[in-house]
DNA sequence: TATTGTTATACTCTATAACTATA
DNA sequence: TATAGTTATAGAGTATAACAATA
């Protein structure tokens, strides 16, 4: 068993399960990513660096993802308040709307997937995630 | 807790870690998931749809993934015994070596990264994943 | 000197729809 | 009619290196 290849083929469906799902928003795997990641922090914003680590990806990659979030009107860059270097993503209340929804999808998915799996199954699954993620 | 983020933040934490420890190889993730997946079978070999299926993407997008390992010589295609719509690939002798590199370097990662956890949490992790990928 | 984020460039990844060959 | 795989096209994702601004 390689557990790397079952986690490759789990992203890659619950992809295309959310692409299905949200369709109608015309939004990308990477700005649903960064959409539902910024949902889940206070505020719905963080700096660029920290929403490459919450993504798993760098801050070069995440540029043009934010541009067309910012484009869409579902995102706003700010200064930072102390380090002028820093620039701050944070929602819109559009972009409010739209992270819920990809959160909600993304919740029920997870929901119907393990209903049939023993309770404690997500917290072990979420354990070997962060491990894999160090 | 969204299991989903940490799948995708795992995902591509270890894509990056592979890179780096396979860098000389010279491929990109879709083509070390490829031929990992194709090392884990009997011969190396699988119908393109079977391979689709085990990476959990379609037949469209892995024509060009398996042109590029067919031009670097680590595959070759054949023509079904039995039926003539459908291709199978098999990795060359030079592609199962590097199939072989690349799935050490997976169960490598994944010793270290588990080694902190209980035994099952692996096995609990594995059946997460499989249950997300229906 | 180091860090944050962006830009420039080149290549890879992916989806959709249309297509060929075969069943 | 349906299926296996490819092609064409267009857009999205990513890495590397270089850069500007700031610490």
């Amino acid at each position: 068993m390689v557990l790397i290849l079952d986690l490759q083929r789990a992203t890659h469906a619950t992809l295309h399960r959310l692409a299905a799902h949200l369709g109608d928003l015309g939004l990308p795997p990477s700005e649903l990513n960064a959409l539902a990641n910024l949902g889940e922090r206070p505020g719905g914003a963080s700096t660029v660096s920290e929403l490459a680590t919450a993504i798993g990806g760098r801050p070069t990659t995440l540029t043009g993802i934010l541009d067309r979030l910012q484009q869409r009107g579902l995102l706003a860059r700010e200064p930072h308040p102390r380090d002028r270097r820093t620039v701050i993503v944070r929602l819109t209340p559009d972009g409010v709307d739209a992270a819920e929804r990809v959160l909600a999808a993304m919740r029920e998915l997870e929901r119907r997937a393990l209903a049939d799996l023993p309770p404690d199954a997500a917290d072990s699954a979420a354990a070997v995630l962060r491990a894999l993620s160090q």
